[in-house]
DNA sequence: TTGTAGGCGTTATCAC
DNA sequence: GTGATAACGCCTACAA
């Protein structure tokens, strides 16, 4: 009945070796006598010592095992995207070589109206390295914070400037190859529906695109400009199925200015935005050409197959993790861009 | 340009003033005079210090602000089921009240073929506390080493014992209305496509009942033999529309045998057997009727809403962190069985 | 309000 | 192969 767990000097003391034999017994860093070993183990098993506590053991090693990953929104809501369910797949195995675990993280920015201090962060956690995700303004604080605390750091789709290796897409040139794909269908009349365009972002017009903050969002509005310069842009709150749907009726709400050919930014979107074409009574593709981006599974999208850009979600998870395992290597992490697919379904055609 | 990041002390020693001075600053335990508080800021600012370590506060603490959450499965896998989804996002909420971030982590005895020891495991994490999740046989190990640690330990779906809470569902209860369900209809050769009846399980015929090591299998299948004793059972590798796809051929391959109606022991396994069904010409629910689990949306069954046991998937997530929360302060937790809803959707009807 | 002292449990280093 | 020693960086009684 100790009124404390047993620590390794206590199995030490019992094993009759010093704490430091003790130690090695259990961390395997050095070769120990078969008996000693024995002797240390039983003494471990007699205390209900089940190894070195790992608080201790990460103090002194300076290593938590521990890597934060760092999303923009409410976690779910990073669930509930395919696309960061597919890259944290990837960025799981990644740093499994590593031997690290993943703690997930919000960013600091959105834990407005909770109780100071008592969130766990950034600042706080027992991070060994960090990867920011889908980011955007956000990135710029949450950066700061790791940066300062001298933790090494991978972003994926957001630009950390120099020094902060940066996995990523072409997502300009890939969304131009779907602008293109609608202007050679004969398309002229063609609308964008955006992801958000920064932060905690309510849906609407873009009205100058010098305010997009979010990389993504920047970069693929910008390919399918160089296809079609005025084309307008109606921006998500985030990437669901209900929001493309809500665009969707916007963009559709007046017959006269109705668009014949619509970019969404993401696959959901899309979908959405079908619906939304569906309700007021306009047949995909032959009155209306909706591509989408991504690749991923859509749910209920049922007779209709997206034509969209298929991105590596998993393979950008993976290279985050090597990226970072790189680093606490000690080596240096390259970025990198992967290249989209273009992927022609039946969601797209003639201009009516 | 400094060798090492500054310490506590060196803000200190900078600001003039003793290291637990300035380590009060930091924390906000004690009162401390603007002056002095300005000064431990500037010096702290000065020096590039970001802040106590979190490894070293943590040790000195006995707290790391660390929930692990223990996955059977590959991440990946996880993140793919909708239920996991949803209850990651309650478990989230619950507990963020406690200021802790979630550590993913894979089961220990899945663990197999990598590195010995590189992982970081149960064992090795610095946690607070753990949930354990979607369990089977594979609970009593993890559960064997975190009850060692002496960790608060919560279990979702899944029995551990003694004074451990347990999170869980009526499966039994839920399913054996589904089953009386299709009773009622006149169905009288029903097949069950179970979910994996221990872990790392090949799809396949259950034999014997006694065999399954998987409670929510288990209690399921239970359920559905209080109405249906003879029915048999056919269980997946694990709750994916593919697998459910190959359950369903199994099962409609000899016209002779097939059955009327067929009780899926999830969503996305019925949705994988009605499309079994088309495949093989059966109309659902003309020739066959299917029922599901979960109360899930799932992809691309536009026409069909599934006949299915809505379950609070979030609510079982939040409810554990609030287990954790209070185990945390020292309450004890109790138990909580959510009730499932069942649900009447067009995937049932009469026995043809 | 501020300072002093001691230890949280481990492991790296180096000598034996 | 084993042991003594010294941090790792912080926090919190308790004393002043």
């Amino acid at each position: 009945m100790s009124s404390r767990r047993p620590t390794i000097s206590d199995v030490a003391r019992t094993a009759g070796v010093s704490p430091s034999t003790a130690s090695v017994v259990f961390s395997g860093k050095t070769a120990v006598s078969e008996a000693t070993r024995r002797r240390v183990l039983d003494a471990a098993g007699s205390l209900g010592y089940t190894g070195p506590d790992p608080r201790a053991a990460s103090l002194r090693r300076g290593r938590s095992g521990i890597v934060g990953v760092v999303f923009e929104e409410h976690l779910g809501a990073a669930f509930l995207d395919p696309v960061k369910t597919l890259m944290m797949d990837g960025l799981s195995d990644g740093v499994a070589s590593l031997g690290a675990g993943l703690l997930l993280l919000r960013d600091r920015s959105v834990q407005t109206g909770s109780a100071v201090g008592s969130e766990p962060t950034l600042t706080t956690a027992p991070l060994d390295a960090a990867v920011l995700i889908g980011c955007s303004g956000m990135l710029r604080e949450s950066l700061a914070v790791v940066t300062a605390r001298g933790i090494p750091v991978v972003v994926i789709e957001g630009d950390a400037g120099e020094g902060i290796p940066k996995i990523g897409l072409d997502n300009r040139e890939a969304q131009r190859q779907a602008a293109s794909h609608l202007r050679t269908l004969g398309h002229e009349r063609v609308a964008v529906v955006a992801l958000p365009v920064r932060a905690g972002w309510e849906r609407g017009w873009i009205a100058a695109d010098e305010t997009i903050t979010v990389d993504v969002t920047r970069e693929r509005l910008a390919g399918a400009r160089e296809v079609f310069p005025d084309a307008p842009a109606f921006a998500a709150a985030g990437s669901f199925i209900d929001e493309g749907l809500a665009a969707g009726r916007e963009l559709f709400a007046r017959p006269a200015s109705r668009p014949t050919a619509v970019i969404a930014q993401s696959d959901l979107l899309a979908a959405g935005v079908i619906r939304a074409a569906e309700e007021a009574g306009l047949r995909v593709p032959e009155d209306v050409s909706v591509t989408g981006f991504d690749g991923v599974v859509v749910d209920g999208l049922a007779p209709y197959e997206l034509t969209t850009l298929v991105q590596p979600a998993a393979e950008k998870g993976r290279a985050a993790g090597h990226a970072v395992a790189a680093m606490l290597a000690g080596d240096t992490a390259a970025s990198i861009r992967f290249t989209c697919v273009f992927r022609e379904g039946n969601t797209t055609g003639p201009r009516a």
